[in-house]
DNA sequence: GCCGTTTTCGGCCCGACTGTTTTCAGTCG
């Protein structure tokens, strides 16, 4: 949490550079700030063991912004920040977010017209005073009324859960198109980040008019914003803009490197290809005026002497040295994982209803989760209803899971009648209680095949205490997994504090997995944390905690988050057959 | 303000588009 504080905190003095036209320092400060937000250990923790040389040895921190932080540390505040604030008092973060407002305009908006804020910038629009001031137009002045209706009804970012589907949807439909050779997403969207600004469409044509009038004439679209010769920029009905780039076909691969990013990734790849004598663009890579390499991406890399880097791990996380190396960790695929324990069945709400020993049919009951789980391609499924503490979720007493193991027991033997390998497991997602004990009896919890732990609750307690809760429910031999560790939902619901570097020791120590939770708003284990329970050696699992079967496809958004952690198909246990699934568990 | 198998000083990624200009600054990715 520090860090993402810190980070802001040298993103917002960058900005207040960049108004004041100082050159350089603001680079400086930004790449602080992202090395920053994706660096793994809490800079707290690195002070304290290693004080300011420690903080030194992070790149992109030299002397003076590990003084800052250990300003910050000691005060809870930066005073360079202050003092720029004060010059120029404006909330930078809120207008920045105004599409077409940078920071330059945004000290001229202060200056000439005092404004602020968001609320003092649609004013002024709507007055009609900014067409007016130089530099400015009529066109600015309509567009920034634009850009601010379009961050108040979608808040600037979507998940990425929201937003896939729907580029699936558009590629089709360009795929259609006969002067389109090759499309690809690009962006924050191939990476798949667990958030998207906008969406990223690379296309490869000869024709690059006619497929940019098809793209914006596409059923959806409700705005162009911008219509060039190679690119075009929509927005659609559904509030997401989307980019069209068009490029030929020889250019396709280094165009598709270059819109991919991340950002940080490419600046590192240019150094190298500079390195070499060679310019990386997105035409291509280039001895003097000589093309070497541009149709594919796995060329580029190539001459650049690197393995192919797949897009989610291109954040400039140490995997540029590793493709280097040529040790690149085999990425899990989404045809690796064999099945799905974490989905609920309603069993509970069902027997409520009074449907009786047809607890397991309906919508959203067991055989439907079979249903789809054999659709999947799928050899099990586990089934993990909530248990009695939570009671609005209509969660299992000992004697519900009782009838329920009866019931699937019966599933079971239908399927090995029809000589079908496949396999129901009967598990539970019991509440870890505040002091850390499970709210099911060991009993009970013995006769499940699985048993999924979770905190539903009390989420906001200290870190220590935090810590001991999951700490003891790991320690108990019945808990096998444990389901959001952190809490989180994005955009909504921050982490619980908790020392995970702990959590992940004690985990090693009494062989608990834990659950990397597929739905679009946890992805939880996230990223880094994955990264660092795989370096741990601790084994993950991808659920999606499905309430309904057909979120039970939420599941590659789980492999993608567990790629963006360089897991492997043997860091995942439900890559594994049944039986040495069920050998992996206490 | 950071960084270094060309450097402890002198570099810092690069191109396209927009809207405003009358040759270019600002913004974006």
């Amino acid at each position: 949490m520090i860090n993402q504080e810190i980070a802001k905190i040298f993103h917002e003095i960058a900005q207040y550079l960049e108004m004041e036209d100082v050159v350089f320092k603001p680079q400086a400060y930004e790449k602080a700030s992202l090395n920053l937000e994706i660096l793994p250990d809490d800079v707290e923790e690195i002070y304290k063991k290693g004080g300011i040389a420690a903080l030194e040895k992070i790149s992109g921190i030299g002397k003076a912004l590990a003084k800052k932080i250990e300003e910050y540390l000691k005060t809870g505040k930066i005073k360079t920040l202050k003092e720029l604030k004060k010059k120029t008092p404006v909330n930078i973060e809120e207008l920045t977010a105004v599409e077409g407002l940078g920071v330059k305009r945004i000290k001229i908006l202060y200056k000439k017209l005092g404004i602020k804020n968001l609320n003092g910038l649609e004013k002024a629009a709507k007055k009609h005073k900014i067409a007016s001031l130089s530099g400015f137009g009529e066109k600015t002045e309509n567009n920034i009324l634009d850009g601010i209706k379009f961050l108040k009804r979608s808040k600037g970012r979507f998940l990425l859960g929201e937003i896939l589907p729907n580029v699936y949807k558009i590629i089709n439909e360009l795929k259609k198109v006969k002067e389109v050779e090759k499309i690809s997403e690009a962006g924050s969207i191939r990476r798949r980040k667990e958030t998207i600004g906008d969406v990223d469409i690379l296309i490869a044509s000869p024709k690059p008019k006619k497929v940019i009038e098809h793209f914006v004439s596409m059923s959806g679209v409700v705005r162009i914003w911008g219509k060039g010769s190679t690119k075009a920029s929509v927005r659609f009905k559904k509030e997401f803009d989307a980019d069209l780039r068009v490029v030929p076909e020889k250019s396709f691969g280094s165009a598709l490197q270059y819109f991919t990013g991340s950002k940080e990734h490419n600046i590192v790849l240019r150094k190298i290809a500079i390195n070499k004598g060679l310019k990386l663009s997105e035409y291509g890579l280039f001895r003097g005026a000589k093309r070497i390499a541009g149709k594919t991406e796995e060329e580029i890399y190539k001459k650049l002497g690197l393995q192919w880097i797949p897009p989610e791990m291109r954040e400039n996380q140490s995997e540029i040295e590793t493709a280097k190396a040529h040790q690149l960790p085999k990425l899990i695929k989404l045809n690796n994982i064999k099945g799905d324990l974490h989905c609920h069945s309603h069993w509970g709400a069902r027997l409520r209803q009074g449907f009786g020993g047809q607890a397991g049919k309906g919508k959203q009951g067991i055989e439907n989760l079979i249903k789809t789980a054999l659709e999947m391609g799928y050899e099990y499924v586990g089934i993990s209803d909530h248990t009695k503490f939570l009671a609005i979720e209509h969660g299992l007493n000992e004697k519900q899971l009782t009838q329920q193991r009866k019931f699937i027991d019966k599933l079971n033997s239908r399927f090995m009648f029809h000589d079908s390998c496949f396999r129901i497991l009967q598990g539970c997602e019991a509440n870890i209680m505040a002091d850390g004990s499970i709210d099911i009896k060991d009993e009970a919890l013995a006769k499940l095949d699985f048993v999924i732990a979770g905190v539903h609750s009390q989420l906001k307690m200290s870190k220590e205490r935090m810590t001991e809760r999951i700490i003891k429910a790991m320690k108990n031999p019945n808990v096998d997994i444990i389901s959001h560790i952190t809490g989180r939902v994005i955009q909504q619901r921050d982490e619980s504090e908790m020392d995970f570097d702990k959590i992940l020791k004690v985990a090693k120590e009494t062989g608990t997995i834990l659950e990397i939770n597929a739905h679009p708003s946890r992805l939880d284990l996230k990223d880094i944390n994955i990264r660092k329970a795989k370096k741990m050696g601790v084994k993950m699992i991808i659920n999606t905690d499905a309430h309904q079967p057909e979120q039970m496809y939420f599941i590659e958004y789980g492999v993608s988050q567990a790629r963006r952690g360089w897991a492997e198909k043997k860091d995942i246990v439900n890559c594994l057959p049944v039986e040495k699934l069920l050998k992996m568990l206490k």
